[in-house]
RNA sequence: GGGCCGUUAGCUCAGCUGGUAGAGCAGCAGACUCUUAAUCUGCGGGUCGGAGGUUCGAUCCCUCCACGGCUCACCA
């Protein structure tokens, strides 16, 4: 008790009093007849009846006026202004001065205007639902008379909002509203995804062999089978198996985890979404793409035409095609196609752009494209027919054998998901993933390991194919107005704050 | 990993070129029968992120460390 501070100990101290006066603190529930929100969407009908309404919320405001006191009550994002009346409550009106904000409360009360016409609620008995013994931060807003809104005492430290994720959420109403449209973004997905046919599955995470992607895993060691594991970095390989065994469309949601930089746009646990069809190819998986921006942009604002920031973006299909070759001519001001790879290795080296002896002219191309391009394409657009190099997963292109048939589409600078006409050619497949493993892609101390699993299901048969995924969180970036990752993600990874227990058990040598 | 910046009360922030800290909210005590970002009066609350150093004296200057932010690099 004594590192607690005053407010903690003021708290303990009404607690105390509350038990001494016979008073449960915590007690195990509360009958509503209606929650918060459907008192003010009703509250015209409710007005100048004589209705019984039980409701309970969370205290944000107390304002005690002697006699008669005023608190708002918060649930689920709606709030309610209570008036309290000592000659209506009588004895019940001295639990007023020990409550706090942060309090879940439950009354008993009738619909009522106060003299300056405000909705709220005529109270008369009020309950302690669970007693809160640390201090709630409480943002105050005020309405200028121009209608802006000025937030005064705001929640706002970066750090504090990621590690008590709970507060953040419960004051700031813009980062709840963002956790809310983020479900509704995944609701619409699977809605839209389950109306085309496809069914959603579960793949493990935790795997003997990780592949799919270039990125570096995180392992960890299964003490059972005495051997290490490895988080996955992608679904693709075990939903490319579903197809296999005849599940024609298939999609997963789910946690992929890369052991890389954390930055505005990469989180090192971030969410996926994969979806397969048998029979398609990359041109279908570009309409699903459109349709699914275009569709989840409508689900939560009501328009394909949203603001990111200040910049609106155009969202309604189709959106702007254009090859890779054609989006580093326009971008990049060069022709390449006509280029040596001595030359484009020249034209690097003039734009700073680091390439080594053994890049490939699809490899330089790459680069060039990260370099010059992406961050140009603000407004949605599918770039397609990617250099070989880029992936060993996709289809050389039915018509340039020197091209995938892959395509990224880009809005607002960011990559926003990969898809491909996925190969099914087993022996091109194995001869593609062992050429990788010997080049180790990075050219660094990076291992692929070939999967032999995945090989031999493909050996047994996959049809003509089409996968995408969608990173999720840039997604709910974009359509959120989201600035960092770490913003749309309820609880990102933090390392441990000094003194909290977390360390202690965090830190093993 | 590099660079820059930050860390002061539960929250949000002041603290001038070094003289051991202030405000508002929150909290406590009291007053107030219709308030609505802080009503009024009074009060309490801080190892100024941590450890060293310089100095008669450090929230302030220096070094290291921790955590965080932005940014570059790496990386889909």
């Amino acid at each position: 008790m004594s590192d607690l501070n005053d407010q903690a100990t003021a708290r303990r101290e009404k607690l105390q009093k509350l038990m001494e006066s016979g008073i449960e603190p915590y007690p195990h529930g509360y009958q509503i007849t209606h929650d918060i929100a459907s008192i003010c969407d009703s509250f015209v009908s409710l007005f100048g009846t004589e209705v019984k309404i039980r409701t309970a919320g969370r205290i944000m405001r107390i304002a005690r006026k002697g006699k008669i006191s005023f608190i708002d009550i918060l649930n689920n994002g709606a709030s309610i202004q209570l008036v309290l009346s000592k000659a209506h409550m009588g004895e019940g009106y001295s639990l007023i001065p020990l409550l706090h904000l942060g309090d879940f409360i439950g009354v008993e009360a009738q619909a009522y205007r106060t003299e300056t016409g405000q909705e709220s609620l005529f109270t008369q008995s009020v309950e302690v639902l669970a007693k809160a013994l640390r201090p709630l931060p409480v943002p105050k807003q005020k309405r200028n008379d121009d209608g802006s809104i000025e937030v005064f005492d705001p929640f706002s430290d970066t750090e504090l909002r990621y590690r008590k994720r709970y507060i953040d959420i419960l004051v700031n109403p813009e980062s709840r509203t963002r956790f809310i449209w983020r479900a509704r973004i995944l609701t619409f997905i699977r809605s839209y995804l389950e109306s085309h046919g496809f069914i959603e599955v579960q793949t493990p995470i935790l795997q003997a062999q990780y592949g799919g992607a270039q990125a570096r895993p995180f392992s960890t060691q299964y003490n059972a089978l005495d051997m290490n594991v490895f988080l996955r970095i992608s679904n693709e390989l075990f939903l490319k198996q579903c197809i296999i065994g005849g599940l024609p469309r298939v999609f997963e949601i789910g946690k992929d985890f890369r052991n890389e930089g954390i930055d505005r746009t990469h989180s090192p646990e971030f969410t996926m979404i994969e979806f397969y069809q048998a029979f398609a190819d990359y041109r279908d998986m570009m309409v699903h793409f459109e349709h699914i921006f275009a569709g989840a942009a409508s689900a939560i604002h009501g328009s394909t035409v949203i603001d990111y920031c200040g910049t609106t973006i155009d969202l309604t299909p189709p959106w702007k095609r254009i090859t890779f070759h054609e989006a580093l001519k326009e971008h990049a001001g060069t022709d390449f196609d006509t280029m040596t790879e001595q030359e484009v290795r020249t034209w690097c080296r003039q734009e700073h752009i680091e390439v080594t002896e053994n890049d490939t002219k699809g490899i330089m191309l790459l680069a060039i494209f990260a370099e010059k391009v992406e961050h140009r394409l603000i407004q949605p657009h599918i770039v397609h027919d990617y250099p070989r190099e880029s992936t060993p997963l996709c289809k050389r292109h039915r018509v340039d054998g020197d091209l995938v048939e892959q395509f990224e589409p880009y809005i607002n600078g960011w990559e926003m998901g990969n898809a491909y006409t996925e190969l099914n050619d087993p022996q091109i497949q194995r001869t593609l993933l062992e050429t990788q493993n010997d080049h180790g892609r990075g050219g660094a101390d990076e291992d692929y390991p070939v999967d032999e699993g995945f090989l031999e299901a493909i050996e047994y048969g996959m049809p003509p194919t089409g996968g995408a995924g969608i990173g999720i969180d840039r997604m709910v970036m974009l359509l959120t107005g989201a600035q960092n990752i770490r913003d749309v993600i309820l609880f990102p990874l933090m390392r441990p704050d000094n003194g909290t227990q977390a360390e202690k058990t965090a830190i093993t040598k």
